[in-house]
DNA sequence: CTATAGATAATCT
DNA sequence: GATTATCTATAGG
């Protein structure tokens, strides 16, 4: 079991977001394997970071591996991971994780009973996790984050992003294939 | 299985 | 005032 560093995160948004694939995310202990994630470039008319700063996306202009989390339609929180070669201005939607660790205090936190929908969504990972705008710039190679390498290559799968009204056609989603986690499947292929 | 409405509030124009 | 990197319940095929 190898502990991830801020390194990790300095490097191309993309190369990042599809190595996160397998990594484990642990928030004081509770969370799983990531399955699903999605880029965002600061030179991407779908991302937050597209305009400049602002109070709200702030920490994506800070340092590689720490924490984006910002509130979505009011009522979800969504978890980033801050990733760019000190230009700064992209990060990674953490979209699906399959659960591994504190199965039981997922199911209270979302009043679910079953495993499969625990994670299977930006807003349902956070709600399982406990993550609010309380996490938000904080570092990821530190209490009360716990990232570990992933074990082995697994295949990944790559496809265009959901929910977004910019830029619909890049494939800057990605995917561990065929993951019943995942908050919706890949297309076979296009 | 797909489609759609409603909830609900920060953020930005 | 409009938009939104979502989720859930419900209705229909």
């Amino acid at each position: 079991m190898t502990r991830i560093g801020l390194e990790f995160f300095a490097r191309d948004v993309l190369v990042v977001a599809r190595d996160l694939i397998g990594v484990t995310v642990l928030v004081d202990g509770v969370g799983g394997l990531v399955v699903e994630t999605e880029a965002y470039h600061r030179e991407d008319p779908a991302s937050h970071a597209f305009r400049g700063p602002t109070a709200r996306n702030i920490s994506m202009f800070g340092p590689p591996g720490h924490t984006y989390v910002y509130l979505s339609y009011g009522m979800h929180w969504c978890l980033n991971f801050v990733a760019h070669r000190g230009d700064g201005g992209s990060g990674i939607l953490i979209r699906a994780l399959e659960p591994t660790h504190g199965l039981g205090e997922m199911a209270r936190r979302r009043g679910i009973a079953g495993p499969r929908s625990l994670c299977s969504g930006p807003g349902r990972l956070t709600q399982a996790l406990g993550v609010t705008r309380a996490q938000n710039a904080l570092p990821l190679d530190a209490p009360p984050f716990e990232l570990h390498a992933r074990e082995a290559d697994l295949p990944i799968a790559v496809g265009p992003r959901i929910g977004i009204s910019q830029a619909q056609d890049r494939p800057w989603r990605f995917g561990l294939a065929g993951s019943p986690y995942l908050s919706k499947p890949f297309s076979p292929r296009t």
